[in-house]
DNA sequence: TAAAATT
């Protein structure tokens, strides 16, 4: 098994037009809001955050206009992408600055200014290999960019071998026709001083997959919630009737897997009933929320955070809570967490307990 | 030879 990350990525700000407004949604002489200041696009979220977990994480910048975690239509998954509009124009350019490049779980997230929802830039994304091993991003980004804007470029490496390219890449252009040029001008061609022609086509579509393939990643989700192989018989029964009923079927939610594994008694939620409460002291008065985002957000799903702040100075009073939804994560982070040096603070960090009740 | 970028 081969596990692949990419560290080579470049961060393209999609900077909106013209200066940022004090407040208020921007309106424009015809009626139309412009949401260009306000409206963000999301990346690399983890494929188990939920639209609620999303939401609070954004939220904790300033008020949400509305938001929207993207998802599969068909089986509910989350597309690891979404959308947050914010009221301020200020709150948006707060949350580029203060939460892309956020660590959750294994992902980095990418946040910036949504560009204009249009025909014309669906579809702009290629997926090319037999790529030189010596060559990196930049150099493919060289190579593309006279058939237009790179939106994201990158180059999938080999994590077992130190991060050597496995020949294989991604671009996104600005454009659907400037893809479509970058095909005829390169797919088959010989990059300079290259041993072999590369290959460049449009990527496929992650929300456009064949049956089989999505009963394989059906599968692969459901029982990724159990904890273990599959024993049980009855655990086993129930998923082969889930994708049985899923498969050419009808009415299909995430919410029928949700049930079946409650059901199943695995996946157990937090006596709270929302999850695992862990109580964080020792905080700084200027602490934020995001500072609990990125220091939770890595040991896995993180459903609230609140600093609790003193009522008339609103500074921190040195503590706050932090929602986790699985146990294991829990505990993973209150063991890595607790006597965590932040600045000249040392941190402690357990389980919540009655004692410590008020919020 | 395949990672989640347009509601």
């Amino acid at each position: 098994m081969v596990t692949i990350i990419s560290t080579m990525e470049t961060q393209v700000s999609n900077g909106p037009s013209g200066t940022s407004m004090p407040n208020g949604p921007v309106i424009s002489t015809n009626g139309a809001t412009d949401d260009s200041k306000t409206n963000l696009i999301v990346n690399y979220l983890p494929q188990n955050m939920t639209q609620e977990e999303f939401k609070s994480l954004f939220g904790s910048i300033g008020e949400i206009e509305s938001c929207k975690l993207v998802r599969d239509k068909i089986t509910g998954q989350s597309l690891g992408y979404g959308f947050v509009n914010y009221v301020d124009p200020n709150d948006a350019d707060k949350a580029i600055n203060t939460l892309n490049g956020l660590k959750l779980q294994t992902k980095t997230i990418k946040v910036s200014y949504a560009r204009p929802s249009s025909a014309s830039i669906r579809d702009a994304n290629l997926y090319v290999s037999g790529l030189p091993k010596t060559m990196g991003q930049k150099d493919m980004e060289q190579l593309f960019s006279q058939y237009g804007r790179i939106i994201t470029s990158r180059i999938l490496v080999d994590q077992v071998t130190a991060g050597i390219s496995r020949g294989v890449g991604f671009i996104r252009f600005d454009k659907r026709n400037e893809a479509e040029e970058a095909i005829k001008g390169l797919n088959g061609q010989k990059p300079l001083g290259a041993a072999e022609p590369i290959t460049v086509k449009f990527a496929n579509n992650p929300s456009q997959k064949t049956g089989q393939a999505l009963l394989t990643q059906l599968y692969q989700t459901a029982a990724r919630r159990y904890t273990g192989p599959l024993h049980h018989q009855t655990q086993r029964f129930r998923l082969d009737n889930l994708l049985n009923a899923s498969y050419g079927v009808k009415r299909f939610s995430p919410i029928t897997i949700d049930s079946m594994t409650s059901l199943a008694g695995v996946n157990l939620t937090g006596p709270t009933g929302a999850g695992w409460c862990i109580f964080v002291y020792n905080l700084s008065p200027e602490a934020d929320e995001s500072v609990l985002w990125q220091l939770f957000g890595p040991f896995g799903a993180v459903t609230n955070v609140k600093v609790i702040r003193d009522f008339t100075t609103n500074k921190c009073k040195g503590f706050g809570f932090v929602t986790m939804t699985n146990y294991d994560e829990a505990a993973m982070a209150i063991a890595s967490l607790n006597g965590y040096r932040l600045g000249d603070r040392v941190l402690q960090v357990s389980f919540k307990t009655s004692k410590q009740h008020k919020a």
